[in-house]
RNA sequence: GCGCCUGUAGCUCAGUGGAUAGAGCACUUGCCUCCGGAGCAAGGGGCCACAGGUUCAAAUCCUGUCAGGCGCACCA
C-alpha cells in the first residue's frame, strides 16, 4: 500500500512468474530483472514490461505466448489490482490499475510532503564531492558558475538519496601559478608607485589585478618596494590570493553554493603529506627513478605512459601533489570520490584512476564529471573570451544581470559533457521562452491560487476528505501519473550524476500543470453569485439585443463545492512536487514573482 | 599522429536496447468579463552525420569513415 505503484507491478510479475516457473509452464532457469516503465503512449496503459522478450529466447517460446501467459496469470490472481493486462505485439506486457489506486500517489506526496522523492539507497554512504576548485588567481568566471551549479546540484540529488555528501574545494596556493600571480601583482604594484617594472610575459592581464595591486599599495604603502624583489612577489602573492579567494568565496556564497571544507595544497607540503604518499609508493615498486626524475608507474593500471612525480632538481609536479590529495581523501574513510572537472583536463583521467588502484583502492571508487565549455550568447551574438587576456565574463556578472535562479537552471539544463550555449537574452526574459520562469511560474501561479482560495474563505481540504473519484479523469490521471515519476527521476538522476533529467522532468510537469489550469477552473465562478442574485434589470437587456448579447456572453462551467475541494487536494500535491524539485536543484520555487 | 567528448527538426537540445523519435525557440492560425495571458490550443517541418556489424528489437551497443570541439610537459 506504501509502496510505489511501480514496484508494485514488477512485485505482480514476480510473483505470476515464480508461479509458472514452478508449475514448470515456463522453464526458466534464471528469472530476469523486471523492467516496467510507463509506456510511450498512454492509451497502451499505466505501465509497461518487456519481461516476455527477454526470457523469450531462454525458454524458447515466442515473446507473445510468454506474455499471454503472464498476462493470463496477472489477470486470474490480480484482478482487484489491475483493470486491465494487455499484450501487444512484439511481446510487450501492458497493464494498468485500478484509477483509484493511483490517489495513493496522491497520498503518499501529502504525508511525506518535502520528503516526497527521498529514498535510502545510498544509505550508509560516504561521498567526498570535490567541484569549482579554480586557482585563486583571479574571479570565477562562467565556465566555474556551471561547474559550481552542478556540483551543488549533485550533492543536493546524492543526499536526498540516502548518499552523506562532503562538499571540498581544492586551493592550488603552491606552484608557479600563485608565483606568477604574485609577480603581475608586483609589476602592477610598482608601476602604481611609478617606479620602472617588468611585467611578466605569461601574467596575468586582468584589470583585477590593478586592483588588488592598489589595496596592496593602500595597506602596505612603499613597504615593498625596497628590498629583494622576490620576498616581495611572495609577499604580493600571497596577499593577492587571499583576497581573490575572499572574492571566490563571496561569488559562491551570493551563488547559494556552500563548501563543508577548503583544503589547501600548502597544507600537503606543510604536512609531508606529499613525500609520504611517494614513499608508500616507493615500497610498492611503483615509484620508480629514472634519468634522474622519479616516475610514477601508471601505465601498470591503463595510462598510455608513465608520469614524472618528482622533478630531477627534486621538486614536485602538480601531480604528486594531486596523487597526495587523492590519498588523503580515500583515507578519511569515503566510499566515493567524485570531482567535477572541466573538458580540459579529461586527459588527466586515467592517472587518477591510476593513482587510486595504486594505493590500493578499486577503480570505481573515483568517479569524475567532465564539464564542457560555456558559449555565452547575447541575442545570438557570441561573446568572445580570452583567459590569457584577462579578457572573460565573471560569474559575478552574470548572476547581477540575470539572477542566480536563472543561471542555475542554464547551467543545469543541458548535459554536463556537451557544450553550453548560454543565451544572457534569454536567461533575463521574463516570459514562456524562458525555461526558468516557466517553471516557477507553474510553482507561483498555484500559491497564488491558494492565496485568493483564502481570500474567497475556500478552505484547502486534504486529501482524505474530498471525493477521489472526481481525481481519476483522463486530465487528472496524466498528472498523478507524472507525479508518480518524480521518485524515480530523482533517483536516476543522482545515481547518474546528471541533474538534466531533473530539469527537463520539471519542465514537464510544469507544462502539464499549465495545460491543465487553463482547460479546468478550479474555484467556483465569481458570476454564479451575482446571476443568482437579483434579476431585475435582466429583461430589460433581454428587450435591447438578446440574441447578440447571449452569443457572447461566455459560458461558465459550473464547479461544485466538491469538485473544487478535489482539485484543490491535487494541485496542492503538484506544487510540493515543483518545489521539492526545485529545491533539489538550489532554485528557489517562488510565492509570488 | 594518438586519445577523449559531440554529430537528432531552420536554431538550441531531450531521448533508460523496445511500439508511430520528442520539447522549446522561430514561423502560421486561434484563445483574456472570473483562480496570475510570465499562460493555453492547433499546424507545418526528420536518410537520428555516413557505411557496415551484433540483436527478436538499434538514434541508443560494436567497428570503420567524415565533420566540430578539447587534450596530448620533468606546466598548473
Amino acid at each position: 500500500m506504501d509502496e510505489l505503484l511501480q514496484n508494485q507491478a514488477i512485485k505482480a510479475i514476480a510473483v505470476v512468474l515464480g508461479k509458472v516457473q514452478k508449475s514448470g509452464e515456463l522453464k526458466v532457469a534464471t528469472i530476469p530483472t523486471i523492467v516496467v516503465e510507463p509506456p510511450k503512449r498512454p492509451e497502451w496503459g499505466d505501465f509497461s514490461s518487456s519481461v516476455a522478450m527477454t526470457l523469450a529466447s531462454q525458454v524458447r517460446q515466442p515473446p507473445l505466448k510468454v506474455a499471454e501467459l503472464l498476462a493470463t496469470g496477472l489477470r486470474a490472481q490480480f484482478s482487484d489490482v489491475f483493470v486491465c493486462v494487455d499484450v501487444a505485439p512484439p511481446g510487450f506486457l501492458n497493464l494498468t490499475f485500478h484509477p483509484l489506486r493511483w490517489i495513493q500517489v496522491l497520498q503518499m506526496i501529502q504525508d511525506n510532503g518535502s520528503l516526497y522523492g527521498t529514498s535510502h539507497i545510498g544509505k550508509g554512504k560516504r561521498i567526498l564531492l570535490e567541484f569549482v576548485s579554480a586557482n585563486p588567481t583571479g574571479p570565477l568566471h562562467v565556465g566555474h558558475g556551471r561547474g559550481a551549479a552542478l556540483g551543488q546540484a549533485i550533492a543536493r540529488l546524492l543526499e536526498s538519496v540516502g548518499f552523506t555528501v562532503s562538499r571540498e574545494y581544492y586551493i592550488n596556493d603552491a606552484g608557479r601559478q600563485l608565483q606568477l600571480l604574485g609577480r603581475s601583482v608586483y609589476a602592477r604594484y610598482r608601476e602604481h608607485w611609478g617606479k620602472p617594472s617588468s611585467f611578466p610575459e605569461d601574467g596575468y592581464h586582468g584589470d583585477y589585478i590593478k586592483i588588488v595591486a592598489e589595496s596592496v599599495a593602500k595597506t602596505h604603502g612603499q613597504a615593498l618596494l625596497d628590498g629583494p624583489s622576490d620576498e616581495a612577489e611572495m609577499r604580493c602573492a600571497q596577499l593577492a590570493s587571499q583576497m581573490l579567494l575572499d572574492g571566490i568565496k563571496e561569488d559562491l556564497a551570493t551563488f547559494g553554493v556552500e563548501f563543508e571544507t577548503w583544503f589547501s595544497e600548502t597544507s600537503l607540503h606543510a604536512t609531508g603529506l606529499i613525500q609520504q604518499a611517494l614513499d608508500e609508493l616507493r615500497q610498492k615498486n611503483l615509484l620508480i627513478q629514472e634519468d634522474g626524475a622519479w616516475w610514477f608507474r601508471s601505465s601498470q593500471f591503463g595510462d598510455e605512459k608513465d608520469r614524472v612525480a618528482q622533478k630531477q632538481d627534486g621538486s614536485y609536479t602538480y601531480l604528486a601533489a594531486d596523487m597526495a590529495y587523492h590519498r588523503q581523501k580515500l583515507e578519511r574513510g569515503f566510499d566515493t570520490l567524485i570531482n567535477i572537472w572541466g573538458a580540459d583536463h579529461h586527459g588527466y583521467i586515467p592517472r587518477m584512476e591510476a593513482t587510486v588502484q595504486a594505493f590500493g583502492f578499486a577503480k570505481e571508487a573515483l568517479r569524475i564529471v567532465l564539464v564542457q565549455m560555456v558559449s555565452l550568447r547575447r541575442g545570438g551574438q557570441k561573446i568572445e573570451m580570452s583567459k590569457r587576456a584577462g579578457e572573460f565574463v565573471t560569474l559575478r556578472e552574470v548572476i547581477d544581470e540575470v539572477g542566480p535562479d536563472a543561471a542555475k537552471f542554464f547551467f543545469l539544463m543541458r548535459r554536463a559533457d556537451t557544450h553550453l550555449d548560454f543565451d544572457l537574452e534569454l536567461a533575463k526574459q521574463q516570459s514562456s521562452d524562458n525555461p526558468v520562469y516557466y517553471v516557477q511560474y507553474a510553482h507561483a501561479r498555484l500559491a497564488s491560487l491558494f492565496r485568493v482560495a483564502h481570500e474567497r474563505q475556500v478552505r484547502l481540504p486534504a486529501l482524505q476528505e474530498v471525493d477521489q473519484a472526481l481525481l481519476v479523469h483522463n486530465e487528472e490521471l496524466g498528472l498523478i501519473k507524472t507525479l508518480a515519476q518524480y521518485p524515480f527521476v530523482v533517483e536516476g538522476s543522482a545515481t547518474a550524476l546528471e541533474p538534466h533529467r531533473l530539469t527537463s522532468y520539471l519542465q514537464e510537469l510544469a507544462a502539464q500543470l499549465h495545460a491543465y489550469y487553463n482547460k479546468n477552473r478550479v474555484l467556483p465562478s465569481l458570476d454564479s453569485e451575482r446571476t443568482t442574485g437579483d434579476t431585475g434589470d435582466k429583461g430589460e437587456l433581454g428587450t435591447n439585443g438578446n440574441v447578440a448579447a447571449s452569443s457572447q456572453e461566455p459560458t461558465y462551467e459550473c464547479i461544485p463545492p466538491d469538485l473544487t475541494a478535489a482539485r484543490l487536494a491535487l494541485l496542492r500535491q503538484v506544487q510540493t512536487v515543483i518545489s521539492n524539485g526545485l529545491t533539489l536543484l538550489g532554485i528557489s520555487a517562488p510565492e509570488k514573482m
